[in-house]
DNA sequence: ATAATAAAGGATAAAAATGTCCTTTATTAA
DNA sequence: TTAATAAAGGACATTTTTATCCTTTATTAT
């Protein structure tokens, strides 16, 4: 007899968001020569459902992380200059909004640094370090980990 | 005319969690003397559905967190004692899970620091912190803040 | 014992997030 | 100009999360 531990449960993203990411970043390491890839690839390379993961992509696209180009020949790219422009705060912030670093640890929203909820100073590290590491993080700086073979999107 | 912006949404911690979290510290801040407080009051006190934040209290009290009596005189409690052993992270822990501060950022399930992910060393710190922070955070702190009055849960 | 009270728990509903399918539109090559 | 290709987009399905309602169980006071 066997038993399985499912720990489930909730992440600091969403689903959608991860697949954001994954995408990005996979696009990305594809499209230093201005290839473009299909979303048939990219959603076996990062392993998540095709045709919701092209809605994401239309999301992305209408938020400038990613270009597309519609028939033969067409797919996703980022342009070399995109790379070091876009952060992995644009890709967050286009799927799942400013909340996660934004809004109030126990979601009251009457809370401010002058009315401030139980939890307030605490979070406001947590949330200002957040933040900072989005915003610091280019696109390439994650493509070129796993261009050196150091960081890896699948096994 | 008027412009309304809604600017969503996703938060670090799920709704119910949010709710546990008040639920706690609420009947913290009325319990030092053994008083119980009935779902009815606790619900209006944190602005929550009371049906819901009954399911929420259950498992709370599944968990150790909070003590409740059925019957005339009854509600939730929560001793004195335990107030100094409660950590945030045991509420987050008991609602939401662990995936928060342990799962991989990207959603991959073989990420390791052996098989590191893009995000991987970037949330590794932030993860850090969030957990350090949650197991540093009693409910002894927050009642504090609250009977202070430097803290608040309501307007 | 009985009535009143309050949490526990089951069943169900509504809303949001995730996921699928099919049609339309833009682009390219023949 | 037609056929093939690939993203855009609409409609719908499934799953999870959030929320409500009603019955049962435990406890207390009368």
């Amino acid at each position: 007899m066997e038993l399985f531990f499912y720990f489930y449960i909730k992440k600091m993203f969403s689903k959608s968001c991860e697949y954001a990411i994954r995408a990005t970043i996979f696009i990305a390491t594809q499209c230093c020569n201005y290839e473009k890839v299909r979303i048939k690839e990219i959603a076996e390379e990062i392993d998540s459902p095709i045709a919701f993961t092209a809605k994401i992509l239309q999301t992305l696209v209408k938020n400038n992380i990613v270009k597309s180009k519609k028939g033969v020949g067409g797919g996703f790219m980022i342009s070399k200059e995109s790379l070091h422009k876009i952060r992995l705060l644009d890709i967050v912030v286009a799927i799942d909004g400013d909340a996660v670093f934004l809004r109030c640890g126990l979601g009251l929203n009457d809370c401010s640094e002058e009315h401030p909820c139980p939890v307030h100073e605490q979070f406001k590290v947590i949330k200002k370090d957040l933040v900072l590491m989005l915003e610091n993080t280019t696109l390439a700086e994650l493509t070129l980990g796993i261009k050196k073979g150091i960081t890896f999107l699948k096994l």
